[in-house]
DNA sequence: CGTGCCCTTGACACGATTCAAGGCTAGTGG
DNA sequence: CCACTAGCCTTGAATCGTGTCAAGGGCACG
């Protein structure tokens, strides 16, 4: 049904390992049943059990976890291509909760597809292992970010790591990526009040070295930006998997 | 050789799964290589390919991150009974170094061994996956703590955590434990300078919450702490594994 | 008895939050 | 077509939490 498009996902996946025609038609497969759901409205909420997991198509999500007092904290967000509640179909139930941030369009992957496609291309399964496994890494990045920088520097490392991101996706570049986030979208998730990403948004635009504006993110100066963050790519970059 | 002693990570793991005598079995014999490594002498370091993993047996280690500008932020705490390097072994380079904390003993886990076991005992599999899932889920907590709470908040909730997984393999409980680690560890960890760490824990200690002296930590009015920390512990409990 | 490591405390500086007010823009109903 | 509203962005001023600097104390070890 969509057979002519190459997916976001598949994109991704193909930068890292060599897909074979027939690892190209399960993951079509995957993509088939399509649902989407619409901007704020909670897709999956903290510690439910999931039976399927999603491959974002189109649109943002993100996940987050709300505190007793009201404040939340993002985890981390969706881009087309990524998967959302992947571990929760492997492992556990959810623990945390996933809301778009924009209309979206998903595909639905039930349990047992994916469980299927693991058995059947094994390549297959290992790409997606991969890709989960940066995922963590990301997580993880994402915690240094929070726990040893200033507001600047999580600003301007937390933009260029959706920049490579997005890239990778064909939805960016070194000049940068059209981004639906709010100020308050990147005040949960870097730890900050919205009126202090404001105030560092201004900063870095005045400084010269990327602009956050009407749904554009512009790289001005990105060695510039690079440097200052003390952006290494390593974590993103993996030349590929190994095994297992 | 070590027959007659049960293992932490066997105690953790009964916790959550009956294990078979075949599972035991299999799990001795993971614990069979015994290797011990000194106190402060890096392990693994950020960007090794490992071809083992270890099971810690006694001791403390620490993951963590070195920044450009040389101060460093530690990820995790790893414990008796929980696993250094699992990613890694199954799937990519290690993002990040490890530290024993004091002198350990840890049981080498070749990479062969692990799958063998993987493959012979999918009970056992299915336990150790969701041992390394609640690992994440912890990552994903400290996360949070770094990003939305105030100095207090984090080390309480931390030091309840702390408790809660010694708790576990029997090192713990709700009146307190051992702990080895030195306040620049906390710093390090909680994104705080140790200055303030120290600040924070006498207000603590003042406040006759808990108190951290002299290696052990006691906790002095347990419930007052959960409340303070809002400390929730559905990310640790999990009632147990479904599937792979 | 010294030396080094860690803990402790105080004074001060700075980064980030909070509170408050106002502006812009898109959407709504008269 | 024009109020009017609701979100979001922007800015300033005051406050608070945390970091930095500096000095001293305790304890273990050589």
């Amino acid at each position: 049904m969509h057979a002519t498009e190459i997916s976001p996902l598949t994109k991704k996946l193909a930068a890292f390992v060599a897909l074979s025609d027939g690892d190209l038609a399960v993951l079509a497969r995957l993509h088939q049943k399509r649902r989407s759901f619409g901007a704020g409205r909670e897709m999956v909420h903290e510690g439910e059990t999931e039976q399927s997991a999603y491959i974002l198509a189109k649109g943002w999500v993100c996940s987050y976890k709300l505190q007793p007092d009201g404040t939340r904290q993002i985890i981390d967000f969706q881009i087309p291509g990524d998967f959302l509640g992947l571990r929760s179909v492997l492992l556990r139930t959810s623990d945390h909760s996933f809301e778009p941030i924009v209309d979206i369009l998903a595909a639905e992957v039930p349990k047992k597809d994916l469980l299927e496609a693991f058995t059947n291309t094994p390549r297959l399964a290992t790409a997606i292992l991969w890709v989960a496994s940066r995922d963590e890494a990301m997580v993880v990045e994402h915690l240094v970010r929070l726990g040893s920088r200033d507001a600047s520097k999580r600003m301007a490392h937390f933009l260029l790591e959706l920049g490579a991101r997005l890239t990778l996706v064909g939805l960016g570049s070194k000049s940068g990526y059209a981004c639906p986030l709010r100020q308050y979208h990147l005040a949960d998730a870097l730890g900050l009040s919205s009126v202090h990403v404001n105030r560092v948004l201004r900063d870095l635009r005045e400084a010269g070295l990327v602009s956050f504006r009407d749904g554009q993110v512009k790289f001005l100066d990105y060695a510039g930006l690079v440097k200052l963050a003390g952006f290494y790519t390593a974590y993103l970059d993996e030349t590929g998997p190994l095994l297992l």
